[in-house]
RNA sequence: GGAGGGGUAGCCAAGUGGCCAACGGCAACAGACUGUAAAUCUGUCGGUCCCAGACCUUCGGUGGUUCGAAUCCACCCCCCUCCA
């Protein structure tokens, strides 16, 4: 997990009570999945018996961090940064315990604010080089870059960080920042600051990218980010996204993103390579990332969904459900209630799934996807585009169920 | 302000008067195989329609030249590099 640490940082660590910390940017009212990582090195820094420090980046979000970026980044407004603030902390909660003083929570808005640029460049900015600066990987890759150029803005973003990791050196005895691997230049800027401002010691920790087994980025899936937040990630699509884990991540994200002892571990591992098809460790992902996340109730859900959707689950079983039971299953599906005279006069299939629902974007798609066999009506493959479709298709008189590929559904509401 | 380079579909990137809805690659989507995995193979990948065909809208923007432009001309906007 771990990528790279200054030398005397396990000393360091050797001893409970360590001060350490990691920020957070607040570009979104929502963490991602891949936030999730720095989250649970918190947690297990925690855990470890340490004392973990959120900085939530009220100030360092208005300047945006090039690291990993190879665009200037737009900037956010200081309104749409507080709620941003607000919605990440509520989050971070319910991994991190605050309770009792044993994490602290902090926001460098709150020192940078009264702060006045003279004083910054005065203050910070005079302690370390351009030429230091500018040696930089995320300073020199878009200096190289030769298509796109770099902001003065972005450019400072290094001193602005620095100085957090100063500041809470200087004010609470922070000796160590984690972050991911892309931090480490940034969290070295810091710990030179403190050698040279404060002539102090301090430390750096980064760990490993993650990355998926195919080279993809982490933490997306077709529609876009996998977000903690249930109104923008649902409960079921966050479970799906875990389940889908393919092996070889899933054998190194269940070490990541659980807390399971060795022991528990090792057999989960052996119980999938014996059974590979039951997916031992997707399964024991899911269920503990969702869990922490949202609720067991929410994890109930998914399963129970998810057998429905993927099990051997034909029309006939769909047909047997109550509406009760529809209607739990398909709570977190995407859906679209459509008036029931719509359906009474009976809509050819393309209609019904383009102009009626916004299931399919475009008439040509859905014309094109039914020609390859992947679309679905109540689990049933629809093989005529122009096929009539009416209310005796519906389920418990209400519901029609649409699916596109294996795993991409879609529930029509009729009132 | 000066000199040079560049802006093509989600991204990268060919194309420099008709054969261009635009080569190729990546990503994406569907199918086959499987385990709702990976890898592989096949198909699709601007839009509309009566879809093996027709029409409409695209190549930074606006005008123009031409029978005909992504390709030529003018002006404008944006980006990069170097100089001042």
């Amino acid at each position: 997990m771990l990528h790279d640490v200054m030398p005397g940082t396990e000393a360091l660590l050797s001893k409970p009570g360590v001060k350490g910390y990691i920020g957070f940017d607040p570009t979104a009212d929502s963490l991602g999945v891949g936030h999730l990582v720095q989250v649970m090195t918190l947690l297990h820094f925690q855990r470890a018996g340490h004392h973990p420090f959120v900085l939530v980046g009220g100030a360092t979000g208005l300047v945006g961090d090039p690291s990993g970026k190879s665009h200037e980044r737009n900037l956010l407004t200081e309104d749409a940064l507080e709620a941003n603030v607000a919605g990440i902390q509520r989050q971070l909660s319910r991994f991190i315990d605050f309770d009792g003083g044993q994490a602290t929570l902090v926001n460098n808005a709150d020192w940078f604010r009264p702060m006045s640029f003279l004083a910054f460049i005065r203050d910070v900015g005079k302690h370390l080089t351009v030429n230091y600066m500018m040696a930089k990987d995320s300073v020199k890759k878009r200096i190289d870059s030769g298509t796109e150029g770099m902001s003065f803005t972005e450019f400072s973003y290094q001193l602005v960080q620095g100085y957090d990791f100063f500041h809470l050196w200087r004010h609470h005895g922070v000796q160590l920042q984690m972050g991911g691997s892309d931090q480490w230049g940034n969290i070295v800027t810091g710990t030179e600051l403190i050698r040279r401002k404060g002539q102090g010691e301090a430390w750096a920790l980064t760990t490993q990218l993650i990355t998926k087994a195919d080279g993809t980025k982490f933490g997306k899936t077709e529609s876009g980010n996998v977000w903690l937040d249930p109104a923008r990630t649902s409960p079921y699509e966050f479970y799906q996204f875990w389940l889908n884990a393919s092996d070889a991540d899933a054998a190194k994200w269940v070490r990541i993103f659980t807390v399971r002892p060795k022991d528990e571990l090792d057999a989960l591992l052996a119980a999938h390579e014996r059974e590979p098809s039951a997916r031992h460790l997707q399964r024991a992902l899911a269920n503990d990332v969702t869990e922490r996340v949202h609720s067991k109730a929410d994890v109930d859900f998914a399963v129970k969904a998810a057998e429905v959707l993927f099990g051997k689950g034909t029309l006939e079983t769909l047909r047997s459900l109550t509406e009760a039971q529809l209607a739990a299953i398909f709570r977190d599906v995407p859906s679209r209630d459509v008036p029931r005279d719509a359906l009474a006069k009976g809509v050819s299939f393309v209609d019904l799934v383009t102009d009626l629902t916004g299931f399919v974007a475009s008439k040509g798609e859905a014309r094109r996807l039914v020609q390859q066999s992947g679309l679905a009506l109540n689990k049933e493959k629809v093989s005529e585009p122009t096929r009539r479709v009416d209310t005796a298709a519906l389920l418990s008189d209400r519901y029609l169920l649409l699916s596109r590929g294996k795993k991409d559904y879609f529930l029509v509401r009729v009132g």
